[in-house]
DNA sequence: TGTGAGTGATACCAAGTTGGTTACAGAGAA
DNA sequence: TTCTCTGTAACCAACTTGGTATCACTCACA
């Protein structure tokens, strides 16, 4: 199974296009709607932010998207947080045997056909964009004008008052 | 990046397949080929057994398919040794922010989309035989015709001997 | 011109997974 | 009975992961 990198990086950038831009929007923020530590928003925005999708402010203003939201499809976002080199799926064994008419020539075939399979996958994640699935979620404006709401606080509390554990 | 599992698996189906139905193919000259141990082996014949891939025997004989090659496709395989429950490619973050608009509801938004794109590669995982992994492969009875060959210990040495660590 | 908020980076931690290894009881063919 | 091989258990080291604490630095703004 893979990491919850990839569909953490996709809910902070849900977030940011989600919100109107005045909100402005700190890894606190964002942690208290994935319920983690600001810390670990930090880390993967700062993929994000060095595949050129967000930008962020060391004081003020908050986060930003770098690209319109309908320009970012899943698969940016998957190929800037997969860690491993060539964003590879499948790991393949080394040093198969040589001698081995099989191992020896192993790894090229399977490359190739898990190649194709991986692809499949990716080409499916560069069809969907994150304006996609901010569409599946309340306007913020509907929200913001609902009875509920107060404040940007009152809607993202602090965590830790949340964490069901 | 997933485990190895799967492609080791795959490969253990090839050799079975490949070989004649006389040559007795044991986790020990499967090891050989994959070069690893042959407890390594067995764990994962162990998971193709449980469903229903392959046998195995205790002393002679050796291993068997149990289902023809063409009808073992390597989404199959990936099924029998991804371990996670219900085979889930993905890793949602648990306990999202249930008072947030986005955190309340991102997991199900996520699933359904992420399950698209999951559903994409086993498709494509479907599609492929062990067969056509085989027919990738110089064929047995060539080989073992070939000069060099000259048993079955000769082309699956023992994988201590070349070891290249 | 300070001050406070937020970032980015580091260091550390516990838990889980993984590939590897050793050991050994049991099955079963010869 | 003996020999081979399986299946399983018990370890292990290395790595990844999510989480936490800490701190220097940036920068808006009062």
């Amino acid at each position: 199974m893979l990491s919850s990198r990839f569909p953490v990086a996709v809910q902070i950038l849900i977030i940011l296009q989600w919100c109107s831009d005045d909100v402005k929007i700190t890894s606190e923020v964002i942690a208290s709607s994935v319920n983690t530590n600001p810390v670990i928003i930090r880390r993967i925005m700062g993929y994000l932010k060095k595949h050129d999708l967000i930008t962020t402010a060391s004081s003020a203003d908050g986060a930003k998207l770098l690209k319109k939201a309908d320009q970012i499809t899943l698969l940016d976002v998957y190929k800037a947080v997969e860690l491993t080199e060539a964003n590879k799926l499948f790991a393949l064994h080394e040093n198969t045997n040589p001698y081995c008419p099989i191992g020896s020539r192993i790894n090229d075939v399977l490359e190739l056909h898990l190649g194709e399979a991986r692809n499949a996958l990716e080409v499916k994640l560069d069809s969907i964009t994150i304006q996609d699935l901010v569409s599946e979620f309340i306007p913020f404006d509907d929200f913001t004008s609902s009875p509920e709401y107060k404040s940007i606080e009152r809607f993202f509390p602090n965590s830790n008052n949340i964490n069901n554990k």
